[in-house]
DNA sequence: TATCATTGTTAGCCATGGCTAAACTATTTG
DNA sequence: CAAATAGTTTAGCCATGGCTAACAATGATA
């Protein structure tokens, strides 16, 4: 046994004293940790998929070069990302072409695009210096709620110069 | 060629204007991807020390039953886990018997808890509600800088109820 | 045009982190 | 104490995301 008890003492949260939050209850527990696998299944994805928007918007084209040499990964695994991004249905690619989004692909990288920028910008609303904003931002882009994005937008227009 | 410029013009950041950050420089760029991989390969065995911890402290004892049914793998998963935990020295088990950490181990699992614990106050602080405060602190936890984590901190006790 | 550097692809390797099924140990209980 | 149940481990499978090395296509340039 040991642990069907279901911890029915969340309660006394929210007080900063560091000290011990009891542990959640088991299922919603499991499903935190579930909601970060998940998390990380797409993220990869929608991080190619950001950067070859990006690329296409800043450069008007992207190459499997630019991307290894961005990405800081060999050619061949870029080739072999591009074939699953392909098989996903994200973006159209002809053999030593440069490549381009689908409109699903499209989307996918502005909502991915938005996310990130709202989350540096709050870095940075928040008094990170840009460097490190960058990194963080880079990381944890993915696992932030779209609630917690809207309250990061306000914080963001609220701070924001006028 | 197409990516041998070394985008010199980040400067003009910091607007909110949600518009086109221009490409960060190539190098920069490649070190922020291969520091979430760096993240991606710890943030699992924090993940398994941090709750070992957490179990040892509150119920006195880590299963790896339990384990399993907090992450909500399978009990093999969490066996197979154990043993890397073990080589990598941050727990100690004997077969079949209730697991240790290490004082490595017990190093860790309070650095994690601490930055769990920043963050998910941090969050609250915010005004995120509490379910997903606590969902989003688990998978953003890894991915945050000591320096953010720092100015996360400011943040909570600014903003600490009296 | 022939050559060569750059770029892209393929094949095949490795580690990680899941899984199920089967075997084994420990504990509880009849 | 024997049998049943609960917990743990092992074996072996799969997908993902890296890598290197070898090969193929493209496109510049001599």
């Amino acid at each position: 046994m040991s642990d069907h008890d279901q911890s029915p003492h969340l309660s006394a949260s929210s007080r900063n004293g560091n000290s011990g939050d009891a542990l959640p209850p088991v299922g919603e527990h499991a499903r935190q940790y579930e909601t970060v696998r998940n998390a990380h299944e797409t993220e990869l994805i929608e991080d190619y998929v950001e950067l070859i928007g990006d690329l296409l918007q800043h450069r008007g084209e992207a190459r499997a070069a630019d991307i290894a040499t961005r990405m800081g990964v060999s050619q061949a695994t870029v080739s072999k990302m591009i074939r699953r991004l392909n098989e996903l249905g994200l973006v159209t690619s002809k053999p030593y072409r440069s490549l381009f989004l689908t409109e699903e692909g499209q989307k996918m990288a502005e909502t991915s695009r938005a996310r990130h920028d709202i989350v540096l910008h709050f870095l940075r609303a928040l008094g990170v210096d840009d460097h490190t904003a960058r990194i963080d931002a880079e990381g944890m882009e993915h696992h932030v709620s779209n609630d917690t994005l809207a309250i990061m937008q306000r914080f963001i227009d609220e701070h924001a110069k006028p």
